[in-house]
DNA sequence: GCCAACGTTGGC
DNA sequence: GCCAACGTTGGC
């Protein structure tokens, strides 16, 4: 991994109290329901504990601050741009400090896609996609007492935060405006369209969100429309 | 720079 | 376990 890295997003130091809970991802967005075969007797508690029946998601949006901004007397500018120069075009989302967040990232799998999104910014909005090439990790930065998101309640045995490894893939062939896409979405929440629950919309602080194979290929499909 | 929305903390 | 105070996110 790339020598010094901004931040991304939601940082927290949160405390030992109530810390992990697993990953559950407590959602109201599923898309689907899951039945849990509670009959048999049989079978005896199956595995142990059950990845929590949560929908699976297989696609994403990222949100990072690709303009100037001090924490702490960091540098926090890390837009896609940014990512697309590191050798490999490849970095670690490191920094992320909500569960949510993290939650979601602990579901990707390697290969699958993210939208880089710009936040905090003058024109926000999806500026290219790029790839999960590596599935959650130990985020290190929470032991490091120098950065910017070191977190001292963060135990080595049991390590709070994770990351992924992404991939720059490519620029969408024009950016896509948070104020279009809230467009669509007004629309579609009236009328009924593919945006219409969008998380970016519905839940919006959070900094990494599943988006489903409909939001995803609508939103594609915008880079060969006028804007809006 | 303002501030609404919302997650987290911590007293009780 | 409730909930008020507090802090952060991120659009505008």
């Amino acid at each position: 991994m790339p020598p010094r890295k901004r931040a991304r997003v939601t940082r927290r130091t949160s405390n030992p109290g109530k810390d992990d809970d697993d990953d559950g991802d407590g959602e109201t967005i599923s898309p689907v329901k899951e039945t849990v075969p509670k009959k048999k007797t049989t079978r005896k508690a199956k595995e142990v504990s059950e990845p929590p029946a949560s929908p699976q998601y297989c696609r994403w949006l990222m949100k990072s601050e690709p303009e100037s901004r001090l924490e702490s007397g960091v540098d926090m500018k890390f837009g896609i741009e940014d990512l697309k120069a590191l050798p490999d075009q490849t970095d670690c989302w490191d920094g992320v400090r909500n569960y949510q967040a993290r939650n979601f990232m602990r579901q990707m799998k390697e290969g699958q896609v993210a939208f880089f999104y710009h936040s905090n910014c003058k024109e926000p909005g999806i500026a290219g996609v790029m790839k999960i090439v590596k599935e959650a990790y130990v985020d290190h930065t929470q032991f490091d007492k120098k950065d910017v998101h070191f977190d001292g309640t963060s135990k080595a045995d049991n390590p709070k935060w994770s990351m992924v490894d992404v991939q720059y893939q490519r620029m969408l062939k024009r950016f896509l405006p948070l104020s279009e896409l809230k467009k669509y979405h007004l629309q579609h929440r009236a009328k009924s369209g593919p945006l219409k629950d969008m998380a970016l919309f519905t839940r919006a602080r959070l900094s990494v969100q599943p988006l489903t194979t409909e939001e995803f290929d609508f939103i594609v499909s915008l880079e060969d429309e006028e804007p809006l």
